[in-house]
DNA sequence: GCGGCAG
């Protein structure tokens, strides 16, 4: 049972929240998302606050509801366990363990005569216990498949939402704990040095009046891969938004122009080679990841 | 229109 919570509201009303905007703290809702999975439905709220940012998903049941808090650094681990739910056989499926700062997550799968279910559970020192259940689906992990593409959705769009300003205020939800797993640099970006050849005309102004500050916040990432430097760069131009990633490897320069409609997608591939490259990538989910070895028999 | 969790 959960009692009455004081402070923050429900913010079950997903629709209305976003024009009326009286309910519960001060926390910013930067992002909200809902999802219906069988007779549940998940809220996702990428939220701020000035202790930083953090994504809430809630399970909704006509007679239950429950919460968990995933600090922003965790979106992307738990995009990419839930890729691993999703791709994995359900022989060699585990449990996981998720640990961020002082919380720890885990993830266990269950089975009963409803099906197959994903439990989550978020478990910190302050907080009772709280668990979300993720049904599997009745077709093929369509229920995590969805679960898993909101994640990819919030994920991607989160990373338009750190502001130059903002971004040393947050020291926990910079990438730290990817550079240990490509086991290469993985570098922030500056707008103020690029750390790559402006030749492009990137910063030609656009007419559109929000989605503008986008293309020009200088949002860049540089990965280094054996000899090879990949340089990943917002940009927009009178088409639209686009994500340049360039291969620099001594004076050769080659570039490939995504169009943010295809990021998405394109994160999603790139996600299955890791899956089912990952016993060959040393290190990748040591830095936080651990596997739950089943009890022998 | 379910039902799992934990206690």
């Amino acid at each position: 049972m959960e009692g009455s919570s004081g402070g923050v509201g429900g913010g079950g009303s997903a629709s209305a929240s976003a024009a009326g905007g009286g309910g519960g703290g001060n926390d910013v809702e930067l992002l909200c998302k809902t999802l219906q999975v069988e007779h549940k439905l998940f809220y996702f709220d990428l939220k701020e606050n000035p202790r930083g940012r953090y994504l809430k998903i809630s399970e909704k049941t006509s007679a239950t509801r429950s919460t968990i808090i995933v600090p922003f650094s965790g979106i992307s681990w738990f995009l990419d366990l839930f890729n691993y739910y999703v791709n994995s056989d359900e022989q060699d499926i585990f449990s996981k363990e998720l640990q961020l700062d002082t919380k720890v997550f885990y993830f266990d799968i269950g089975e009963n005569r409803r099906g197959r279910f994903l439990k989550v559970s978020e478990a910190s020192v302050s907080r009772n216990r709280s668990t979300i259940i993720v049904p599997a689906g009745s077709s093929r992990d369509e229920g995590w498949a969805a679960f898993r593409n909101i994640l990819a959705e919030i994920n991607e769009a989160s990373r338009l939402f750190i502001l130059p300003n903002q971004q040393s205020s947050e020291p926990s939800e910079r990438l730290v704990g990817l550079s240990d797993d490509v086991g290469a640099g993985f570098i922030s970006g500056h707008s103020s040095q690029p750390a790559t050849t402006s030749e492009l005309s990137i910063d030609r102004p656009v007419e559109l009046p929000a989605q503008d500050e986008i293309g020009n916040m200088g949002v860049s990432k540089v990965i280094r891969a054996d000899q090879k430097r990949f340089f990943f760069d917002l940009g927009s131009n009178n088409r639209g938004h686009f994500l340049r990633i360039s291969e620099v490897a001594g004076s050769d320069r080659s570039s490939i122009i995504l169009p943010l409609s295809g990021l998405k997608q394109f994160h999603e591939i790139v996600g299955h080679f890791v899956e089912i490259t990952k016993d060959r990538i040393e290190g990748m989910t040591s830095a936080n990841v651990r596997t739950v070895e089943p009890p022998q028999r």
